[in-house]
DNA sequence: CTTTACGTTTACGTTCACGTAAACTACCCC
DNA sequence: GGGGTAGTTTACGTGAACGTAAACGTAAAG
């Protein structure tokens, strides 16, 4: 039996440069529920991986709440859970998502594309013109 | 002289599904100029297109300071301006934080792709066994 | 002439995601 | 036992992005 490595509130604040409020916070939301030694919060490892989640969401623009809800995905139980279809039906919808926030970057990136074009265009013309 | 075709805030409002004050809001903010018509705004094709860069960034994360400097990006006067250099830097920053919102999306994604094997799986399993 | 639709400004309210401060405990160090 | 470090709860504050309500203008429709 290995024992499981664990984190303090500061391991982890420091590891994702986030505050320990911050963390509390996503308790205090039920996204995180680290277990405790007398008061203090103990992270293990599926815990610091949820905090990595939450934070992918939150860059994803995802509010806690749905970020909750991602979570929750990764947490039925798939052995007991008579809701497998309702789950597949719930990542493809998060797949949607992703994918319209994907063709939303492309779209953004193409034009910074065509700005940066032109931008090079006008330096080039200085360049000659003087 | 073809007259350019013009919008009333609620043809946008409606064409773009948000609301009016909303809308206001980001006049407010400076990231939208319509025209006055006595009291009325008057919104140009220009006005249309620059709130679809809105709406597109609010949906990418973004705030709206961050989409007004995306926006004013666009307005540089290439012409005059002997800050093309800094333009393309600030295209290359908004690139690079494009391209890591990519990355999360695609982890996000394998990760989906992850849950989804395992949930057919499972369901394989039941359909054996019963 | 009044209702209806559409627009305006001003101003206060709300939700989310924390920040900040106060007041406390617990442990280690010397 | 005084100080430092790390943690805790409780509670009020804050900035962003609007929502909502009040009170009003204007112009066409019935």
């Amino acid at each position: 039996m290995t024992t499981e490595r664990t984190y303090s509130i500061s391991d982890l604040s420091r590891e994702f440069d986030v505050t320990a409020r911050a963390i509390r916070f996503y308790e205090d939301k039920t996204l995180i529920e680290p277990m405790r030694e007398g008061q203090r919060r103990i992270y293990t490892a599926r815990d610091r991986v949820r905090l990595m989640l939450i934070l992918r969401g939150k860059r994803l623009g995802f509010s806690l709440s749905e970020i909750k809800d991602i979570l929750d995905l990764y947490d039925t139980d798939m052995g007991e859970s008579r809701q497998l279809e309702l789950l597949l039906s719930k990542i493809a919808e998060r797949r949607d998502a992703l994918a319209a926030h994907r063709r939303d970057i492309d779209l953004t990136l193409a034009e910074l594309d065509d700005l940066e074009r032109q931008c090079r265009g006008h330096l080039h013309d200085r360049a000659r013109t003087g």
